[in-house]
DNA sequence: CCTCGGCGATCAGGACCCGCATAGTCCGTC
DNA sequence: GACGGACTATGCGGGTCCTGATCGCCGAGG
């Protein structure tokens, strides 16, 4: 589990990575809120551990950022003072959790994992079509309740073309879903790959060829 | 409220299991580590006041014991330093409070209420999957009851596998969550660990690799 | 009938991915 | 300072997957 620690008191810094990397928690720190938001852009931390007096960036905006991004970083607030006032605006900004200094180390490892348990992410949506079930998380493809196994590019094409829902789908746009902006747009590895993957969808007329078009989901028949 | 005072200064200790029983507590007293674990092993304490330098078993130790047996007694450490040191071992060995001495016996009081005041710890909850069952807090693995022994990486890998719940998780991505931002990230060890892991789980394919995509918890086998 | 564009199909080479063994490094312990 | 455990880098072998080249089919248009 990746934590980030937002905090300058470099002492106490210290003393709570150490502990949380002995939990076998994967620990990065941040002494001021600048570099907070920075590794914040790059890595998808599980908990931010986040000092609401930080220097350059205040942690409330920190915390008001993440929320606004939509981020699944899970918030849990540090500060000095216990008032109810800043109990009330730290929530209201969107912290998880709340925690007044001085604490007790185990609390804080069971907060945060209370926290880690909480960010499940939500359960993803199946692409189906007839009896065709494409599963994006667990890359599962069925058909028919027969499990039908795609390699990466094949699967790339499936899901781009169920996502579309019986639009039509030219062949560059394949190109750039299934692989990426930089492809060879004169390659004609989707139409190999195309072929493969109809063959092992099993009929061939599932995937329809819209001549001078793309491709499309055949209409149920 | 039962408390058990470890401790070998027998002045300390008349003092302070006086004091407490004036306070309303049960207070039974070990005069060193051995004669604590029995008492421990005997009895359901709230809380332990427990001197970190203890004759026959150091505190330190049964505090660790304390702590990987899930025991609820919750652990109050006494210590003649206040150093850092002392400070970051004593709360990451599982310790809930910590208090240097000399210390004021109200002080003493307030923190033993404290803590027996603390909310229990909800029940852990397992990661599981088929018959594999993973404790976060305790960082303990069972396979069909056996424990099985991982080393942090290992168990981070499979922390973050079971709680994806089925879903594809990259190599990237088990990277991210079990290493930290020092990480190459073109380096493969999470491929070794991958084998070391799934070696050490018995049957290999209980964690399937998804060609181009990464690694996931297979379907019930 | 011929031509041509668009597409289906096949194949082989090569790139890439993955499992695994081995050896080296680092670090805490005795 | 020796030892052992955990982690990482390197390299190899085997397999899979991708992709460019090529050919043939088909329908449209002249």
């Amino acid at each position: 589990m990746r934590v980030l620690i937002a905090e300058d008191e470099e002492d106490l810094v210290e003393i709570l990575s150490e502990g949380l990397r002995r939990e076998g928690m994967a620990v990065d720190v941040a002494l001021d809120g600048a570099a907070a938001l920075e590794l914040l852009a790059i890595n998808a931390y599980k908990v931010l551990i986040l000092d609401r007096y930080l220097p350059l960036v205040h942690g409330d905006d920190i915390c008001r950022d993440l929320v606004a991004a939509g981020s699944q970083t899970r918030i849990l607030m540090l500060t000095a003072s216990g008032s109810t006032h800043d109990r009330v605006s730290g929530l209201t900004l969107g912290a998880d959790d709340y925690l007044t200094k001085p604490f007790a180390f185990a609390e804080l490892v069971a907060r945060i994992r209370a926290l880690a348990r909480r960010a499940q992410p939500p359960i993803p949506p199946l692409l189906t079509h007839a009896d065709l079930t494409l599963d994006p998380a667990r890359r599962i493809v069925e058909r028919a309740g027969q499990r039908v196994f795609l390699t990466p590019k094949e699967f790339a094409i499936l899901e781009t073309l169920l996502s579309a829902r019986g639009a039509v789908v030219s062949n560059g746009d394949l190109l750039e879903q299934a692989w990426d902006a930089h492809a060879d747009p004169f390659t004609n590895t989707v139409r190999v790959t195309m072929v493969r993957l109809r063959r092992k969808l099993g009929s061939p007329q599932l995937i329809e060829t819209v001549t001078g078009a793309g491709y499309r989901m055949a209409e149920v028949i």
